[in-house]
DNA sequence: CCATGCAGTTAACAACTGTTCTCTGTAATT
DNA sequence: AATTACAGAGAACAGTTGTTAACTGCATGG
């Protein structure tokens, strides 16, 4: 039961996480059904049959790719929507959370959003289950709120499907900006808060 | 000025279509970016040579998709938003439209979805400007609506936008349905009511 | 201290890719 | 009727791909 991984254990770990980085980085501009196995292995510097010791294949990959860009997120996700202050203070905040999220991993968010919908069955299965996972969370962190009063737990899951999928928009929003100047990347994050302030209002009055 | 096509352009636009609806074909189970010239010239019959006299490449044959998957969308668009009625009818009215156009179109909607975070940059422009395009159009009819009383121009491309986004999960969701059972499909359709119900009523109170 | 396990290497395979050049048949032009 | 333009065919190019097999070196467990 050592907890402190084998010299060559922790090789193994290094290299399998030298393939998802360089794996990573290929993808800024391709897709994943594109991405080729020996690319990977050629950017890492290793042979390309070593690439089969951790990975059954790129698909397989793209799964693992997937846990890293958004298994670590959950607790983001949490402490967003259950945080005190109003409803605006919340939705700055989320806003602010999402832009230095999308600087900090551009990477991770440029996978997710082109993957989401992309060619590779069992990664888009894989972020469909995620995001689902999202949303059962943000409808648990809802119901909490006082303004959660008389829905019924199907309404407020369709609240939380439509706050995930709009963090997601709004990421893929601030990616874009990325490059762009500051003043593009405010712009975004103005339209965000007050597309999230809309919805937020209709929450309000949802059945008033 | 003769309107009727010679024989020879006739055909090369027909083994145009060809190329075109082969590619889409393809292109249901990968992404743009993977596509071989080669597989797209051999699933229609040609040389692969032949591909040059029609596009440059795959990419540019994608941008050639975008238009043919979007722009002839833009009446449709167009009545549903500037549909009479009060909200809930035209909401109902512009999910069984959704719905109706996915099942009709269902290779264009994917490739849409897919493509719009794709890898191929120029692909992921042209639909961006596509989709900008929509986005003005139903500003342009929501400002006729009486109910837009006291909005600014801001205010109105920022819940247009909304809307667009919105319309392409819509699509997604449904697409993802098409092989499901029809209880599948009416769940979406359901949800996907009762969000564009939400952000109708959040329209109703924004000022309020 | 030796035997085993296993991450990574090397070499080779058939198949595939985009692109260039040359050629052909025929519709369109003069 | 003769000439031109041009869609498509055919062959060849160097380079790439995924996958298999047999190998090497070294950390590990007995």
């Amino acid at each position: 039961m050592s907890h402190t991984l084998g010299i060559r254990q922790a090789q193994k770990q290094k290299t399998r996480q030298a393939l998802l980085d360089a794996a990573l980085g290929l993808l800024e501009d391709q897709s994943l059904s594109s991405l080729g196995l020996r690319e990977v292995t050629r950017a890492v510097g290793v042979a390309p049959t070593a690439f089969y010791r951790h990975f059954r294949s790129t698909a397989d990959l793209g799964v693992a790719l997937v846990e890293e860009a958004l298994g670590s997120l959950h607790p983001m996700i949490e402490d967003t929507v259950s945080a005190a202050g109003d409803s605006d203070e919340r939705i700055a905040r989320a806003v602010d959370l999402i832009a230095r999220h999308v600087e900090t991993y551009p990477a991770h968010v440029r996978f997710i959003a082109r993957e989401r919908h992309g060619g590779v069955q069992p990664v888009r299965e894989a972020i469909r289950e995620q995001l689902a996972r999202f949303a059962e969370e943000v409808k648990l962190a809802l119901a909490e709120h006082p303004e959660s009063k008389g829905w019924s737990d199907d309404d407020l899951l369709m609240l939380a499907g439509l706050y995930v999928d709009h963090m997601l928009m709004a990421a893929s929003a601030f990616l874009e900006a990325l490059e762009g100047s500051d003043q593009d990347r405010q712009r975004v994050a103005c339209v965000t808060s007050r597309q999230m302030r809309l919805i937020s209002i209709g929450r309000h009055n949802w059945l008033g």
